[in-house]
DNA sequence: AGTCAAATAGTTTTCGAAAACTCTGCGATC
DNA sequence: GATCGCAGAGTTTTCGAAAACTATTTGACT
């Protein structure tokens, strides 16, 4: 009985939903700007319904707002709200971590292991732009980062840590580039390796905490210099 | 320039999210159910492009779970889970408790005491089968552990804790009916009521927390008398 | 000129049907 | 007798258009 396992034929909705959600993230929609149905029935080549289904997923998710009968937008970001996620991040995506420490196998060593060297040996800053992260490194970093979490048993625990990481990511991207250099991020990186592999949570945790307040106060503080 | 306040319309989508999202909560809408769209037209009187936003909201937040072509169920409850989810409510459901404390104003403080008042004077069990408990005193329960939360000021913890506790509702409608008497709910409750208002967070918390956990033990633990 | 209101244009929301797919039951084949 | 494949029934997915609504422009009136 060859179950054949489904080969994973994504849906439209799926698709549109990721397409859109990926555009968000990645910057090529800016917070506020309308996602009106005519412009996406053109760039997705779907229906109008396909489209309602997938940003109905991202208002529920929080990417996207919507305003009955003034269609959807993606999410303002905001001060506070950067704060909020901030002080979030810092208790949930470390308790996933503590959570990691403590129940992660052999296999997450491995692979918090293989995303840190791939991280380590990705270019941090865009050649052509050297004020800003290059594409190839904030991927590296977004998966050294989700690998230190995956290790985290509890479900509920982890999709919740996720989703704060997620939102966190459209922050960096639309807040101010850091001219941050004094700041040794690699080395921060690797102490927070060195940490988690060796079982010790207290420390991991603190700095892993340190490490994302450090990033949200470059975001505020204003670029004196 | 009266500018008309808009008096809230909302959505047929919108109307038939909370209604699938309240059956399922209140029970009518057993875990692992199919959600069929003939019958959810049949029941909602309405087409069914609103029944699948609809439900793809809910699949978001993880109350009803969709397999590409062979449509949405409601979501199952597992043991696991519900260590999972009572684990992560200590942690979260207290994080907000905590934030409310150090930042909930006289407003609050306000509510919570309106709410324990008003679940003090519901009656806890179903006249009608005394081992169940009342809906109004499940209601009134509810919203006391609502308003609770409800003065964090954090607004993505706060978030995150809600859509903890709307899980947990699950649980608490699927489990077996619990005999625990012996148990005095009521006490915990004004306990924690008193933590709260006298601002001692670090007791509030630890009431909380083990008051979570109570349930869920009587909720595992086989009845054996 | 300025203001208000009606008509117009553009969007969102909802619907019903066509297309694509899965599951069930029957019959032929080994 | 059991298994495999095929046809029919039932579902889900997608679409295109009609209905409902908002924003904008135009034109009349003070």
């Amino acid at each position: 009985m060859t179950t054949q396992l489904p080969i994973e034929a994504p849906s439209r909705t799926a698709r549109v939903y990721e397409a859109v959600r990926a555009d968000i993230l990645a910057g090529r929609l800016a917070p506020g700007s309308r996602l009106g149905f005519a412009g996406l029935v053109e760039t997705y080549k779907c229906s109008i319904g396909v489209i309602r289904e997938a940003l109905q997923r991202l208002a529920e998710q929080g990417l996207v707002t919507s305003a009955p009968k003034l269609g959807f937008r993606v999410v303002e970001i905001s001060e506070k709200d950067l704060v909020d996620l901030t002080d979030a991040r810092c208790e949930i995506e470390v308790l996933a971590l503590k959570y990691a420490i403590a129940g992660g196998d052999l296999g997450w060593e491995g692979r918090v292991v293989a995303a840190h060297h791939r991280l380590e040996r990705t270019p941090q800053y865009d050649p052509a732009d050297p004020a800003r992260f290059s594409d190839d490194w904030v991927l590296a970093h977004g998966e050294y980062h989700q690998a230190l979490l995956d290790g985290c048993t509890n479900n509920r625990i982890l999709a919740t840590a996720t989703m704060l990481r997620d939102s966190a990511e459209l922050y960096r991207r639309w807040s101010a580039p850091l001219h941050d250099r004094d700041r040794d991020i690699a080395g921060e990186h690797r102490a927070i390796l060195d940490a988690a592999v060796g079982r010790d949570s207290g420390r991991a945790c603190e700095l892993l905490c340190t490490h994302i307040r450090r990033t949200t106060d470059a975001l505020l503080t204003p670029p004196s210099s």
